[in-house]
DNA sequence: ATTGTGGCCTGCCCGC
DNA sequence: TGCGGGCAGGCCACAA
C-alpha cells in the first residue's frame, strides 16, 4: 500500500508537471473531493493555474500552484499517473489490473499530457489547501530528539503512537512492522515506556529502513515481508510470529526477540 | 485531553 | 461453475 516511501515516488514523478499549467480539471467522483467541496469548486479553483512546487508531508502529496494547493491523499490502493506513466506498476493490496474506470481525479496541461490519481478503493481522496500542519513531522526527516517526544507522555501501544499521523506523519502499517522488528521492540509496549537507548535505537533503524526499502522499491520489501501470514516465522531466530490487532491494525511481531 | 472502536470504500481469494 | 463472506488498512467520526 502507499506509505511514505511511495508517496515520495509520486512526487518524484509529479515533479514532471511543475512548471505546466491547467487546461481543464476532471474529477468525476464527488466522493473522492474532501473538505466540503463539490467538482465546480476544485474547477474553479485550479483551471489556468500553473504548478509551481511539488511538496510531501508524511503521506500527504502537494501541489503548490499559482493559485491554491492541491492536497492529494492516496488511501491504500491509490497510484498516480502522470502523462500517462505510472509511478508503480504494482502495489500490495491493490488491483494489478490497471483500469481507467477507477480514475477519480485527473488534471489536464496545456499543450498536452496529464496527471491522473487512479484509486480501485476510493480510500484516497483530493483537498484544497490540506492542513498540512495537522499533521506530525515527517517520518524521514524527524530527527532523535523530536522522535522521543512523539513518544514522551503516551501510554498508547508504540505502535499505534507510531502510525498515529498526527503525531510522526508517514509511517502505515507495513514500514511499522518492519521498523519495530528489526528494532527489537514489542509493539505494544507503552511508548511512554521506550528508554532513550531504545530510542536512538528505534531511530536509527527507521532511517536505515527507510533509505534501504526506497533503494528496494517499496514499503512491502522488508525483510518481515515475506513472513507476515498466518504461519510466518521469524527470519532472525525462526520463533512462530504472533498475529496480533495493535492500534486496529494487523501485527506481526516476533515474541523471541521483540520486547 | 487521550485512547480505542467501528465504518467507509471495493477487489480479490477462499470455501462451498 | 457461481456465489457469499471475510479480509486488506488509511482515514475519519464518534465513544469512553
Amino acid at each position: 500500500m502507499p506509505e511514505i516511501l511511495e508517496i515520495e515516488t509520486y512526487r518524484r514523478l509529479a515533479e514532471l508537471a511543475v512548471g505546466r499549467t491547467i487546461a481543464g480539471v476532471s474529477a468525476p467522483d464527488a466522493w473522492f473531493l474532501k473538505g466540503g467541496i463539490d467538482a465546480g469548486a476544485v474547477i474553479d479553483a485550479f483551471t489556468g493555474t500553473t504548478i509551481e512546487t511539488t511538496r510531501r508531508r508524511g503521506k500527504l502529496l502537494m501541489l503548490d500552484t499559482s493559485g491554491p494547493v492541491l492536497g492529494l491523499r492516496f488511501g491504500m490502493t491509490g497510484r498516480l499517473l502522470v502523462d500517462g506513466e505510472a509511478a508503480i506498476d504494482s502495489l500490495e493490496y491493490s488491483s494489478d489490473r490497471n483500469d481507467p474506470a477507477w480514475d477519480r481525479f485527473g488534471l489536464d496541461f496545456v499543450g498536452g499530457g496529464g496527471l491522473v490519481l487512479r484509486d480501485p478503493r476510493r480510500l484516497g481522496g483530493v483537498e484544497i489547501n490540506p492542513d498540512d500542519e495537522a499533521l506530525g513531522p515527517d517520518a524521514w526527516s524527524i530527527g532523535a530528539a523530536g522522535l522521543r517526544d512523539v513518544l514522551a507522555g503516551s501510554k498508547a501501544p508504540l505502535k499505534a503512537r507510531l502510525m498515529d499521523q498526527k503525531r510522526l506523519a508517514g509511517l502505515g502499517n507495513l514500514l511499522t512492522d518492519e521498523i519495530l522488528w528489526r528494532s527489537a521492540l514489542d509493539p505494544v509496549r507503552p511508548a511512554n515506556e521506550v528508554d532513550a537507548t531504545e530510542v536512538k535505537r528505534l531511530h536509527r533503524t527507521m532511517r536505515r529502513v527507510l533509505d534501504q526499502l526506497d533503494e528496494r522499491g517499496g514499503s512491502h520489501q522488508g525483510d518481515l515481508q515475506d513472513q507476515r501470514s498466518r504461519d510466518g516465522v521469524c527470519p532472525r531466530d525462526g520463533a512462530p510470529l504472533e498475529r496480533r490487532k495493535v492500534g486496529g491494525r494487523t501485527t506481526y511481531s516476533c515474541p523471541q526477540h521483540q520486547l
